[in-house]
DNA sequence: TATGAATGAGGGTTCATTCAT
DNA sequence: TATGAATGAACCCTCATTCAT
């Protein structure tokens, strides 16, 4: 249900009741648990919906042998398009992980993980291939995903500059950060 | 208090009952209403306490007349040691700052904005002395920022780094990233 | 149907869904009000089947003219014998029959009136045929009936004795303890 | 809770809801909570209100060294008196221990074992002392329960016999049917 | 004959809050 | 300052039942 992904963004997980989310269908309460399983699954199946596209996407465009720039360049760009194109996903994924039940939480964690690790890949390749100055790999991929992430709170879908653009900005001032001189 | 900010960090401002609180504090429900008026306040009061500091010791230390470069390194340095010292707090006020009360929240979102000027004037200032090169300073202040937010979900307090290091690490990053050749 | 009786005897018939039903049946819950029209009609039958084996055995069995013991020897084996073959019906039928609807109760009642008749005409015969020595018959017949009945509890369809050497168990019991010496 | 005795046993405990018990009491049904922590703990704690002082009495009065026949007519008329006493109490014990969570039912289940050895051992010291003729000793005592158990369905407290005039009847009818002639 | 979708009512339980003590 | 009792509203979820297909 898209309707609960965005009403989930807006109020939080526990902030929406499945009422709210049966009027904002127009459907009975009952209703609904024909369709669902649980609040609980509604959650989990948003996770999925974010995290699923974005870790696809960049399992297909990433290969071990690509210069760590565009990867980085690649990664950064993907991201961003995910999030403009997930942006209520995103918002409840960053928000409420908190909120998966544990068993749910696992799998969610790895694929989130899994992720990172593409950059964190990209980060030591460019450092062995002598092309990046950096103190401390786990810290810059958090401080990469942080700067990309943040977006799911100021991202707009009609602004002035496209997710790519805003992309390009980041990753230009991460890569030229990163270079060693 | 201090049980308030962690309960609700750890499960979401919706998600922390006030019996949890209470039980927390080894106080009857009842009595927590001696020291407290409203769920609501509580969630403004922890807001306040990140706040504030935050924007006090940054306009401590920032000056107009500063070097750009020096003062974002300052910041950097403030932020990430405001996030540490306040872990709770950042959580909750990142997290939770939708479920604010519209009256309380005009005020938070005054001084949030409040000390994201600082961040873009010092990218100004920079620009304007042509220290740096910037394609949108909106844009590259909310990389600036995510990048130093994100910590609030990673940030060890017993880790490797102090804050500090961290911080150096993310404007190096992010200077070098914006520097004129 | 049969699925009923045993969901019902095991968690009762207000702690049994329709859906439970279905479920055990395999079939969709709107296809099963092809063949019931409701959940009540669904108990009252039930019931049924257990009390009309039981009354017409009884009716085709017991006569005016027979000696008592031997009425309530046969009396004896009929119950146990129809508790062992209709083991869920009379958990119900014992269980819930406060859950029958007022109209469909009526019927019920007096055919299980009916049927305890058949056990205090036979005391009374006794008494009045010099046979037993009976200090209150409506009593006594609730004795009779508690032995016997208690036995859905326990019954064991694989267990050592047959219904009727239970049957025979306590209906010598029984007669030994009413005869007149 | 009385209350919840007279409910459960007037409509079961599923078929009682804790609106139906709040009603009752003339309580809101948050109220009800204050003083119980589930309908579980209701259904438990009156569970134990029925075999705890029908096992104290019991350990209380007998004895490996009483003589057989005095120990159940002594049991005879702690059962009817403790069933007198606590009417609804033995209903729900009788008709929705299966509603007991798997944990609680347990202790409930070896008390109830419990009582029934004082049964069974009385049984068998009159067998050994060549007093009783018995073919089953655990049927037999389970005819002597249930014989005296459906009292639960049909004692009426204000009626013409005491408890423990029915209790003689009934032990006067079981020993004589047992006695070695 | 079968079923997916729908629903109002109600299930047990917890919520933030108040108030008398 | 502290608390037990109270409450109306709301929580997630399931109920028996209906109806169009």
């Amino acid at each position: 249900m898209d309707a609960a992904a965005i009403l989930f963004a807006a109020n939080g997980y526990h902030g929406t009741s499945l009422r709210d989310l049966s009027e904002a269908l127009g459907l009975g309460k009952a209703t609904l648990y024909h369709h669902i399983e649980s609040k609980d699954e509604l959650l989990f199946w948003i996770h999925e919906q974010f995290i699923n596209p974005l870790l696809d996407e960049t399992s297909r465009k990433i290969t071990p042998d690509m210069d760590p720039r565009e990867a980085l360049r690649t990664i950064s760009r993907i991201l961003m398009r995910v999030i403009a194109d997930y942006r209520s996903y995103v918002t409840v994924f960053l928000n409420d992980w908190r909120a998966l039940s544990a068993e749910r939480s696992v799998g969610i964690m790895e694929k989130r993980e899994a992720f990172e690790r593409y950059i964190r890949d990209a980060l030591q390749r460019g450092i062995d291939q002598g092309l990046f100055r950096v103190s401390d790999v786990p810290v810059t991929c958090l401080g990469f995903l942080g700067m990309h992430n943040y977006a799911y709170q100021w991202l707009d879908p009609n602004g002035r500059l496209q997710p790519e653009e805003i992309a390009d900005i980041f990753s230009t001032i991460f890569l030229n950060g990163l270079e060693k001189k």
